[in-house]
DNA sequence: TTCCTTGGGGAGTGCCACTATCCAAGCATC
DNA sequence: GATGCTTGGATAGTGGCACTCCCCAAGGAA
């Protein structure tokens, strides 16, 4: 398959394409003359997957690149390659350390994850990204005078903590390595949204249950 | 208190509380004289509620105008104005009506409604922003050979149902019906990065309970 | 031979969220 | 009353991002 046939099966400009070929983001094709290169069907499925990350997960076409890399890194381990890959995930800007918010929301959610006993995440307090956005998110709240401490967080983390569960059964119905990282990354990134979605309509639904379409 | 009062304690520089007033997201302060404005703690919270809007909920600079201007609104009645305001946040685009993948994802979630009982949800489908947006997430999945469909997708809903439930009676523990509205802006706004950080949070536990630090 | 298409590359575009600079008016201090 | 600072207002500029346009020389088709 040739640029204009990649382009008209997935529905990509040629121009997007040759960009996304410049960046880095898909690999080169098999060339077949000075002018002509020949496509493949992996990478017609390779250039779905990062429309799917930046049209549904809004991911900045840098960060795909980096994502795309650790999941192609055989070298590491899966545990590894799925870490990295989330990590590289876009995240809130590093909160300012000294701000009186950032320390009372980093105890309250220190105090949460012990009071869950999530002992894995404990020792990721310091590295990890989501941590931090977590971090961010309770401060920006606490800062506008609305309390979101661990007895307010702790049912929605039990209800997340089982949203992950199913995510993991999920992707172990996938036999092959190759699909389970593939099915993971897109877990990552495709589910949120999925989950935003859900839980917005889910709030219409309820808050129209209790208060009916006006009031 | 002064512009540059305001800048100090919002965190804020000048020039941006300035930017902000030109695109009028901030009302204008009391004028004083031609060269003075004076500030007040209102001026303040609208300003943080801003920022957490922009930084943590990346949500660009008109959307905020058109959200704040909906809160502001006093003629529309609570659920509206609600309503109205959740309607405004960014979504991902306009899919297309005539790609297969998106009309399969059509029915699937209409499907996954209907298995609910969510029958104001039901209502909504052609207008509401969140239903759009779950089918894009579900198209793309399914254009990637992944299956998502509603059988899939019940236990998920089934738990952000929950968190809905919970929204929305961590609102009424409020009195006033100014806190209720800005709190479940808030909600809206700072809730989504609050659950996505305990969500991968979870993951990371969970995995590394599976699979451990490495394999 | 003429024409079209190919891949590659550089430059340009449009949007966005600021940011910098300038200005005249005011107030405060010396 | 001169000096220096800050004020709000306005205009223009910046840097990043995700494309998008245009030109090129080489190859294949009519």
């Amino acid at each position: 398959m040739r640029l204009a046939e990649l382009s008209e099966r997935s529905g990509v400009s040629t121009a997007t394409i040759k960009y996304y070929l410049r960046e880095g983001l898909l690999t080169p094709g098999r060339q077949i003359n000075t002018t002509t290169a020949e496509y493949d069907e992996e990478h017609l499925r390779r250039l779905r997957l990062i429309r799917a990350m930046i049209q549904v997960g809004r991911v900045p076409v840098a960060t795909v690149k980096e994502v795309l890399g650790h999941v192609d890194d055989d070298s590491l381990p899966r545990a590894i390659r799925l870490g990295a890959a989330m990590w590289a995930l876009p995240q809130v800007p590093e909160p300012d350390q000294d701000d009186e918010y950032v320390q009372a929301a980093h105890q309250e959610v220190s105090a949460l994850l012990d009071q869950l006993g999530w002992e894995n995440a404990k020792q990721l307090t310091t590295i990890s990204p989501a941590y931090r956005s977590l971090v961010v998110a309770v401060a920006a709240f606490r800062r506008l005078g609305y309390g979101f401490g661990a007895e307010l967080l702790a049912p929605y983390a039990e209800l997340m903590h089982r949203t992950a569960v199913l995510d993991l059964d999920n992707m172990e119905t996938y036999p092959s390595q190759a699909e389970r990282i593939e099915f993971a990354i897109l877990g990552a990134i495709l589910n949120e949204p999925v989950l935003q979605a859900l839980h917005r309509l889910a709030q219409e639904e309820e808050s129209t249950r209790r208060y009916g379409f006006d009031e």
